[in-house]
DNA sequence: TACTGATAGTCAGCATACTGAGCAATATCG
DNA sequence: CGATATTGCTCAGTATGCTGACTATCAGTA
C-alpha cells in the first residue's frame, strides 16, 4: 500500500507549504508583508523595466489571471506602477516606483535566509542537488501546466 | 544578481505547480473530478476509518480550516461521511462510502500514471534521490508552517 | 464541583491558482 | 480593405491554504 508520503505529488506540496511558511516568516521578522509571488513579481519587473503582463507571466510561470490580482496589490501597496502601453492599448507596462526599489533592496537579505531555512536539514551539496533535480524535473514537465516559463524574445 | 530560478522557493512553487496540473489531467482523462488534496484525504480516511478532522489533518499536513471544506466536497460528492463522534462531541468520525471506496480502486492507476509524469525528465535512480531530498527537508522543516505533519498515537 | 485551560470544529477574510468566458485591440490573410 | 484569427487583459466561479476569532466541549485541578 503506497503511502502518500511516498508519492512525489504529496512531497511537492508540503516543500512549497513550508517554503512559503518559511517566507513569510523571514519577511514578515525584517518588518515587511510580501508573499512570496508578490516578491518574484517585484523583483522581475524591476530586472525588466517596462514589460507587459503576459511577459511577467511567462518569466516567472504564472497564470496571466493570477498575475492581474498580484498586480493590483503590488499597485496598490505603491511598489509598482501601471501604465498603458503605446505601442500596443491592450497592454499595460510595468515598472518598480522608487519605493518599490528601496523595498526590493531592504527585504533581499530576509528573502536569502528563508532560501537557507528552507533547505537546513540538507548539506550544502545536498541542497544543490535538489535545486539540480527540481530544475530537471520542471523543464520535462513545463509544458504541462496552463502556466509554463517563457524566454524573453531578443 | 540572483535569479528566480536559482531559488529553491521558486522552484518548490513551480514543482508542485506541474503536479498538480499533471494530477488533475491523468485523473480528469481517467474520467474523474478529484484534486490531490481530495484525493490524499479519501484515501488517508479509508487507511484510518473513523479518525477525526484533527487527526486527518496531522496525517497530511493539512491546516485544520482546510480540512473543514475538502471534507464538505467528499461528502457533497457522496464519496465520504461526517459523523458525531459518541466519545467526544465536539469530534466528527469520518468514513469513506461504498462509492468512495469503488472510486479509490478505479482513480489509482491514474494517480500512480500522475507520479510517474512528473517526474519523467529523471532517471528512476535520480527520481528517487529526489524523493530522498525532499523527504529530508520537509523532515527538517517540518514544525515550521502552521499544518506540520503528525503521527498518529498508538 | 467550579474554574481554568486546552481542544475540535467552523467561519470570515485574504492571497494564490486555475477554468472558462468575454472585451478590446492587433495581426493576418484572402 | 474586410473578415477572421489571435492576443492582452479582466472577470466570475471554484479550490486550496493561511490568520485570527469564535463556539462548544472536554480535561485537569484547586
Amino acid at each position: 500500500m503506497k503511502d502518500n508520503n511516498d508519492m512525489p505529488g504529496h512531497l511537492a506540496r508540503r516543500f512549497q507549504q513550508i517554503a512559503v511558511a518559511v517566507f513569510l516568516a523571514e519577511v514578515g521578522d525584517a518588518g515587511f508583508d510580501m508573499t512570496p509571488v508578490q516578491y518574484a513579481a517585484l523583483a522581475t519587473i524591476k530586472a525588466n523595466p517596462g514589460l507587459d503582463q503576459v511577459t511577467l507571466a511567462g518569466l516567472i510561470a504564472y497564470d496571466r489571471t493570477t498575475i492581474t490580482g498580484v498586480i493590483d496589490r503590488l499597485v496598490q501597496k505603491g511598489l509598482a506602477e501601471r501604465r498603458a502601453s503605446r505601442r500596443d492599448r491592450r497592454a499595460r507596462e510595468l515598472e518598480v516606483t522608487d519605493e518599490g526599489k528601496r523595498t526590493l533592496r531592504k527585504i533581499t537579505p530576509a528573502v536569502e535566509s528563508a532560501q537557507r531555512i528552507m533547505l537546513r536539514g540538507l548539506s550544502a551539496k545536498e541542497g544543490e542537488e535538489l535545486m539540480r533535480l527540481l530544475h530537471k524535473a520542471i523543464a520535462a514537465g513545463n509544458e504541462l501546466s496552463r502556466a509554463p516559463l517563457r524566454e524573453v524574445q531578443a
